[in-house]
DNA sequence: CCTACCGATCGGTAGG
DNA sequence: CCTACCGATCGGTAGG
């Protein structure tokens, strides 16, 4: 079907794009980087998207798309406050290594993105730090977690966890689950009442 | 004297290019941008700098001497591992909230130098790195720290501290001592060995 | 610090 | 998917 070709071509730009986007930046990519790697001419993508900016748009928002898809996917099991902020920060670095040029262009290259697209973007990430926010405050409630900062604490979470595609290496001897979990003990370890104090 | 006002005006130069590639990236941010910023012909920047590199160059430069002078500070008092790792933590913050913007251009835009820049670049925060890995290292020699990788513990660490130019308010509630040892503490607390486990 | 300009490159379109 | 091309803009230079 002529119609399956031309998504798995649109599939195979959005794909080398990502690469580029994540090489040089998005500002710094042109359309003719873009059709070198594709080996065709740069008019001839115009085919396939209308803009620039459209692949930019379609990376950052189906990542977005799988990064809500895997918190909810915990919401729907009940856990306690502890096992539902694991669970997360291990899915969360689990959508991020599974494609780390992409998860690279989602964190950095977003503020290319104009209106009004720019803003639903800021909503989304709003909307998916607040449910970190709300694992952290049930914990203090659950008196599990010391008095804390969530707005704070959650952006300190996802910092550290948002640069690894900066570091991850697929063949490397840290395997995605284990550093969701590193990164989740230490967390939640910092996080934790003692006992003794 | 002549040479004395040319260098308040480089200094201008670098401090409104700082806002510029703060705001709109390194490669999105043209010459006329700048220009514009500073009431002049972009043509007349280049009576200041050689080239938009060079600006870059600058900025990257100047905030990893100040990086490393602030750890250089601490290292000379000679303070236990925990010690030095919370003060290091702290110093680092200290140095980013001086100058959020700089800091921001520092961390998202250094892969826009050219050779041999980008390898000086890279070669200093290795150094830079390991010095906090040291620390880590020190802590768990001392039986403090859990047994953890340190490559990744630092990692962690310094990526949850750089973001902070993304969401740090000088007008807000938290100050940036408060900041630096809010981390130190959820971080250190997270390392150390528990007493009864 | 300005005017006047350069060659190169940009995102994108028309028409096939 | 290509050729041929557009107007706009880029970093930077010459000469004053």
């Amino acid at each position: 079907m002529l119609v399956e070709k031309k998504i798995a071509r649109k599939k195979q730009i959005e794909q080398q794009a990502t690469a580029l986007f994540h090489q040089k930046g998005y500002a710094a990519s042109s359309m003719r980087d873009l059709a070198g790697l594709l080996g065709i001419e740069a008019a001839s993508i115009y085919s396939h998207v209308k803009s620039k900016e459209e692949i930019l748009q379609r990376i950052c928002f189906r990542m977005a798309k799988e990064f809500f898809e895997s918190l909810e996917a915990i919401e729907q099991e009940a856990y306690n406050a502890v096992e539902k902020l694991e669970k997360a920060i291990v899915a969360h670095v689990e959508v991020i290594t599974k494609d780390p040029s992409a998860s690279a262009v989602f964190f950095s290259e977003w503020r290319h993105l104009s209106e009004p697209h720019l803003s639903e973007f800021l909503e989304m990430r709003e909307r998916y730090e607040d449910k970190f926010r709300q694992y952290v405050r049930e914990g203090m409630q659950d008196e599990v977690f010391e008095t804390v900062d969530e707005r704070f604490t959650v952006l300190t979470l996802l910092s550290s966890i948002n640069y690894i595609p900066g570091w991850f290496n697929p063949d490397g001897k840290l395997q995605p689950d284990e550093i969701g979990h590193k990164i989740a003990r230490l967390f939640i370890k910092g996080l934790e009442k003692r006992i003794s104090n």
